[in-house]
RNA sequence: UCCACAGUAGCUCAAUGGCAGAGCAAUCGGCUGUUAACCGAUGGGUUCCUGGUUCGAGUCCAGGCUGUGGAGCCA
């Protein structure tokens, strides 16, 4: 008895083999059954045919209902009516073992709400879609770690329970450590520096936490990011890096799962032009193309959500109609000191914006990265934390930083969700992880 | 938090203020090539909640709850 995995099939034309898993759909022909066949790697169809089974096995197989386990033995043999994943092959049963009858399945092959879909999230999860997926969710997070440790970062965790970060504690959730307030972090950012600083080029990776009442396609209240710290690095080292790192991860997802990326029905040829270098353009430049856009439009809702005035941040809109212009992801740097964190190093001679970047997805998905080069010099950092009213002794760590080898550094964060939405081309980022986490759902 | 829309069978949806309906799923029967199979039969309802208008409310009105889409905030 050779127990194989679907995704392996083509292996073992002609050989008797096992599959052990779950009834995906069935469809009855009487003396003929058709039975769709997944064991979490892939599906196959099975073939149960009255004459090539004992009687008693072949009266269950006419009974199976959907996702009831099962053990199956039978031969392998080609056949271009094949459905499945890879499909192509289907297995001709001459054993059939029951593990389970399962109840009545409340998720059928026909259209469901999206309430009903993650009330039932933790079915949801075997359906072809969320398996696609999820799959690529495993990729992203593996290529993304093994690029940065090919190329000499280190991963450094940070922690998860934080003291009090400061005044604004309005978008962290807040927990009892002991009769003492602590809080879920939203960024490894502060500990990486001190990480880069022992390390030289580190990375966290890890579960963060926003108690932000956003009700939006693109955000979770517990989202996963990565962020890499690097000593001596500047901003346009920062771009290089970010966009190798990028373009390492979409070709790897399309080299591994053009399966996946089909059932998703995925345009490709997007993610195929996404290759280093990117389009680089300044705030500045980004306001005047999108003046000029504004200008040039003809349709007046579309005019109103495009007005934007030097010095503000860009909204969704905004981020999504410079996406359009290129086809590409683009850095955005340079933007002004006042939307952006009080740790991002000034322009000389321009205190007003700062070395910042974004990189925006193309297609609308918007910001995916964030990042900066840092601020090194100790009396601007103590200024900074002073001016906008941090607490100096919660901070007294993080500015012996500055006092002890200060050197430049860089470093961004990048949403792994966000990133799983637009390389699979999603609407929405509550499919791109396991158990989403939102303002109105904890459940499953 | 704001704006818009929705809530009817397990699911997806119909029903001019006048008998509560269909498809899928379930159950039973038929079929040797199905691709969300097909054909026949059966069972299945607190029409989100509370109150109001009316001879009569799933439908109209008021309040609430829940969800969806968008905005803001952000990765």
């Amino acid at each position: 008895m050779t127990v194989i995995q679907i995704k392996d099939i083509a292996q073992y034309e002609g050989q008797e083999v096992t599959l052990r898993g779950w009834v995906y759909n069935r469809t009855d022909k009487g003396r003929l059954q058709f039975i769709q066949f997944r064991d979490g790697t892939g599906i196959a169809q099975c073939v149960a045919f009255k004459k090539e089974m004992s009687p008693e096995a072949f009266e269950i197989a006419g009974k199976l209902t959907q996702e009831s386990s099962v053990i199956v033995t039978g031969t392998v043999r080609k056949d271009e009516r094949a459905p499945g994943i890879p499909g192509g092959y289907e297995v001709g049963l001459s054993k059939l073992e029951l593990v389970q009858m399962a109840d009545e399945y409340p998720i059928t092959p026909k259209d469901h709400g999206v309430e009903f879909l993650m009330d039932n999230r933790h079915l949801w999860v075997r359906s072809t879609r969320q398996w696609a997926i999820l799959r690529i969710r495993a990729t992203i997070i593996n290529a993304m770690r093994n690029w940065l440790d090919d190329n000499g970062y280190m991963l450094v965790d940070t922690p998860i329970l934080t003291p009090s970060a400061g005044e604004d504690t309005t978008t962290l959730f807040k927990i009892d450590y002991f009769g003492e307030p602590a809080f879920l972090a939203q960024t490894g950012q502060l500990y990486n520096e001190a990480n880069m600083a022992a390390f030289g080029k580190v990375y966290c990776f890890g579960p963060t936490f926003r108690a932000e009442k956003s009700k939006t396609r693109r955000h979770l209240m517990e989202f996963w990011m990565l962020e890499p710290e690097m000593a001596f690095f500047s901003l346009e080292d920062l771009m290089d890096m970010e966009e190798q790192f990028i373009s390492h991860v979409v070709q790897t997802v399309l080299a591994k799962h053009r399966a996946e990326l089909e059932i998703l029905e995925r345009d490709t040829s997007k993610l195929e032009k996404v290759v280093a270098p990117f389009a680089r353009i300044s705030y500045d430049e980004a306001v005047e193309r999108l003046q000029k856009l504004a200008a040039e439009t003809e349709d007046p809702e579309q005019k109103e959500l495009l007005q934007m005035e030097w010095g503000g941040d860009f909204g969704s809109p905004h981020e999504t109609a410079i996406a359009e212009m290129f086809d590409q992801p683009v850095f955005v740097y340079n933007y002004p000191s006042a939307v952006k964190a009080f740790y991002m190093q000034p322009v000389e001679g321009r205190p007003e914006v700062c070395r910042s970047v974004d990189l925006l997805a193309p297609e609308g998905y918007g910001e995916i990265t964030g990042g900066s080069e840092r601020i090194s010099d100790p009396a601007l950092i103590d200024e900074r934390i002073a001016r906008i009213g941090l607490p100096r002794e919660a901070y007294a760590w993080y500015l012996q930083l500055r006092q002890y080898g200060s050197v430049p550094h860089a470093g961004f964060g990048i949403g792994l969700e966000r990133t799983v939405a637009w390389i699979c081309g999603l609407p929405h980022i509550r499919e791109t992880i396991p158990y989403a986490r939102m303002l109105n759902r904890k459940y499953p």
